[in-house]
DNA sequence: TGGTAGCTTGACGCCATGTCAAGTGAGAAT
DNA sequence: ATTCTCACTTGACATGGCGTCAAGCTACCA
């Protein structure tokens, strides 16, 4: 896929090594720099600075295979099996696409580009929550509080990024810590009592 | 306190007013239009855009006065009501601060006194968490799962501007939704079972 | 009459993204 | 051996924010 180039492969993994360790405010010429080419070069790859993160984070769902991830939540056979396996494997995926993450979100504000790639890949996150309450409705155990919509919503934003950030470098919880509060908090939150 | 001056105050009723309308970009020549004076005359009342954005939520703070809204909170007897108080004076202030809140936040990655003045804000609705958890553990009523620490974070989490923002922005809950669903999530996430 | 406070205009430096033009060097094609 | 091409380099430049500076205007005050 995006194997072919050398040199694109060498700006993408300086750019994610980068964004891992600094903050979000990683400049071209940073990147041109660890990467060993000149900052104009970079411009010979990638367009502009939001497609070259949007890269990184494609570049990444294939060196993590995500897919491969998610495909467990999605062969669990009960509700609640594939609740606890697609917060396990999204939960885990969050600290490897931290730092792009990071800086996707912070330029959205300001780059409609970066806004449009963000959103559709959290778009891709609700759909896994969706399956997973759909799943819980099935089996007749969502809350009946909920309906699905309002559960998927729910669900989402507990897994949200800005929730991990806060939660895990806020407030300096352990990942593990993240994952076993998180498993809990969902099952309060969408399972019916009892 | 920040009453005395007449310019002062347009620049941070402009300011607020451009805030919740439009985007977190807001320039400081915009600023400068909206208060019928020059964009250098800023500089004349705030030394950067930091701190005028900063001295926008402290002007809110007085306008609104959220001490006295959180006074309500403080009276109450039990645990649980003072939990459900605290939710309902923060979530309901959250609607009023969105705009200086975003644009606060969007400076916090590039300008560490943006980020101070944040952080020390936030600090301030942890206190809010911290008392009404420790109300509820004098009650009894805490979740033996939770220590207060893990509790406070939880809920501080929860109330967090990025997920209100997530939850009725993104996702289109109406305010009244935001606040049943956020008392509803608190109480199953904090509360001990039966 | 003179001083001062608060503003205006215009120009400038800084710094990041993104563009452009001209060159260089290695390898392939002939 | 010559030529062509591709990927890159260097250097310069436009754009658009923020923040600063200098000089001038005006209304009010002593």
């Amino acid at each position: 896929m995006s194997s072919e180039n050398p040199t694109r492969r060498k700006i993408l993994n300086a750019a994610w090594t980068l964004l891992e360790q600094g903050g979000s405010q990683i400049r071209m010429s940073d990147i041109a720099r660890a990467a060993g080419i000149s900052r104009q070069a970079l411009y010979l790859h990638f367009p502009s600075r939001a497609e070259l993160l949007v890269a990184v984070t494609r570049h990444l769902d294939e060196e993590k295979d995500i897919d491969a991830r998610l495909a467990e939540s999605r062969n669990a056979t009960t509700g609640q099996a594939r609740l606890a396996a697609f917060i396990a494997a999204w939960g885990n995926y969050i600290p490897e696409i931290r730092g792009v993450a990071r800086a996707l979100m912070a330029m959205a504000d300001s780059d409609a580009e970066a806004r449009a790639a963000w959103d559709d890949r959290m778009d891709a996150v609700r759909q896994g929550c969706a399956a997973a309450v759909t799943a819980l409705a099935r089996d007749g155990q969502l809350d009946p509080a909920l309906d699905e919509g309002r559960a998927t919503d729910l669900l989402w934003g507990l897994l949200s990024v800005p929730l991990w950030i806060q939660l895990r470098e806020t407030c300096g919880w352990s990942q593990e810590a993240y994952l076993a509060e998180m498993q809990r908090l969902a099952g309060r939150a969408l399972l019916a009592e009892g």
